[in-house]
DNA sequence: TTTATCTACTACATCGTTTTCGTAGATTTT
DNA sequence: AAAATCTACGAAAACGATGTAGTAGATAAA
């Protein structure tokens, strides 16, 4: 008494044709075996009835899925967006499908996600580590799937890793506003676990020595809280009696709070403190004042990834595969860090 | 000569067990059938093995994959970030997997995707509209297939929609224009074969009725085109000699642009031109001067349209189903639409 | 002419699960 | 004690596609 879907199948479609299942098969993959005649009657009538190969099917039997995950912390955010714009549209090219899954930077989560998808489902993994994740131990059980990380990658898994050059964007920017007046840089962090947070803060830190700042280890937070506790600890900088001048934000969320306790403390932007940071909104250059941003390339970063994935997938062997990919970001100065610093105060 | 995967599965699993593969099938499903000794020594021996069930097996024996496809126009968007978050949450705890398909506002595209997803590789759709969708004769096809549109809905297709009211916004946002001080208001859209542009026009429409003033079909102008010919319309509207000196976009990027072209123009917002928009962006709240939006519940949405949509796969028949769920849009007043308009040109 | 080689097909096992149907043996009912 | 019912399992047939092995019949090579 089992549910009887009528789907069309290749069983149906060889009786149409007085063919054998295995012919049609082949006619349809365009195998040698068949004869021209044959392949174009298939096809016609293939076309004729719509079929479609069952893809369980397929999948079961050739042992792939012709399907990616995509693992991400967040969707709802300008640096997400363009990448996954960015992978969906080499899967479409190469007639894949993407799952995508959010972790919604929650670590169990990671983990959760990451068994499920052992089990066949994906012939490959895209993956950006969630803020939480502290080790890697559940991604080391990937051993034979092929995986490769974005931007915020995992350092001790071997695997193929496209990031930007997060060390010399934190170092340019930190340069950017050193030129232009700063004294006493804040940096502004996620995570620590991550390695993009640790490049750029090296960046940042080298910048600091070359120009003869002392490092400050009161201006260096890290913001993995809340909201509302990043508020407060940005205020909390901001009323110091030596306040920053400077503040280099890791993510958009914490210049965008900058601003608004600028707002709060009556502090100009960019005459008391100046800001930039990382950022691929194009909105943040209509502000007041106009944002400076180190932009990443999300959308290449998408393509690159998803580029490098499909070589892992098809080859078995892939040791020519160059392990990292690094792109170029872009400093984009704006009015948030223009012109001298006002330093009547201390 | 085919490549053998060592994978755990049923067969190996009874081996281990001294059972047959029903029966191991049987208790890892906790059938009644088996005994509870039985089933923990499967559920034990399954979990020291790592064993999990092939889905595509799976899928093959029961005629369901356990996947939803999610299409829609971008993701680079503040919109349907949030959606596609709401989308997964219920679709995780549902145990459902999410593929996602971009159609890139390309009607040939959603037309291909929509094939694609008519071999049985989800049990259901949620959509929302491509701009450039002019006719829906390629949804008809989906009878058999559990669909729901979110936002951008097709009229003519019997399935549940989730929207927001927006006629309601349309009308509100205009109204409020209006108490304002705004006489001329111009009303940008983005296709006028969406049903979401018609129902906004129409309550912008109804609005200037109320009010007594009449309607102007050069003040509706349609940007469908690239980000240059739509600047270049704004900038065309903005130059002539009546120009309006209210702006209702239906998309928050049209918005931006006016900003853009008011300061090319040396207009001022709100005084010269008062602003509002459809947007659910956090950082216009930033803009100089801060942008007046409506802000859809888009992660709500998100949530409700997946809700909708397993309730549909779930049962066979769903007569029952409410057809049409429209959630409530917020209008933010800030000052892109403060004040009294200055009226000293014309 | 016999044998080898092609050509164009078919039969069949297989991928791993699920589910129906069967059935020994135990237990309960009459 | 015989019959009916339960309990707990196993055998086997799907699901639909694919690839291997096999084979008529035609053609080419010896």
């Amino acid at each position: 008494m089992e549910f009887q879907l009528v789907t069309m199948n290749l069983s149906q479609l060889a009786k149409e044709l007085n063919l054998s299942i295995s012919s049609v098969s082949k006619a349809l993959r365009d195998s040698h075996e068949i004869s021209s005649d044959t392949k174009k009657a298939v096809l016609a009538k293939a076309k004729e009835l719509n079929y479609q190969v069952n893809p369980f099917a397929s999948s079961l039997r050739k042992q792939k899925s012709k399907t990616i995950a995509l693992v991400v912390p967040e969707v709802a955010n300008d640096f997400f967006g363009p990448v996954i714009s960015g992978i969906e549209s080499v899967a479409q090219e190469k007639g894949y499908h993407v799952l995508i899954y959010l972790t919604h930077e929650d670590m169990q989560k990671e983990i959760s996600i990451i068994k499920l998808l052992q089990n066949g489902r994906v012939d490959g993994i895209m993956m950006s580590l969630s803020e939480q994740t502290t080790n890697t131990a559940h991604l080391e059980e990937l051993k034979e799937m092929p995986i490769v990380f974005f931007d915020r990658v995992a350092e001790q898994i071997d695997a193929p890793k496209i990031t930007t050059d997060d060390y010399n964007s934190g170092f340019t920017a930190t340069e950017h506003l050193i030129k232009n007046g700063c004294k006493r840089i804040a940096f502004m962090s996620i995570s620590q676990n991550l390695s993009i947070s640790k490049m750029r803060m090296n960046g940042y830190l080298d910048a600091l020595k070359k120009n003869k700042i002392e490092r400050d280890n009161s201006l260096i937070i890290s913001c993995i809280g809340d909201h509302e506790e990043n508020r407060e600890s940005i205020r909390k900088i901001l009323k110091r009696k030596n306040r920053p001048d400077g503040i280099f934000a890791s993510v958009e969320k914490l210049a965008i709070f900058t601003y608004e306790i600028c707002e709060e403390l009556k502090l100009k932007i960019p005459q008391d403190v100046k800001v930039i940071c990382f950022s691929n909104s194009q909105t943040v250059a209509l502000l007041n004042p106009s944002l400076t941003t180190i932009t990443q390339p999300a959308y290449e970063m998408g393509r690159e990834a998803a580029t490098i994935l499909f070589k892992l997938i098809e080859k078995i062997r892939h040791h020519f595969l160059q392990k990292n990919t690094i792109l170029d970001s872009k400093l984009i100065a704006r009015n948030s860090t223009k012109g001298k610093p006002n330093r009547k105060m201390q």
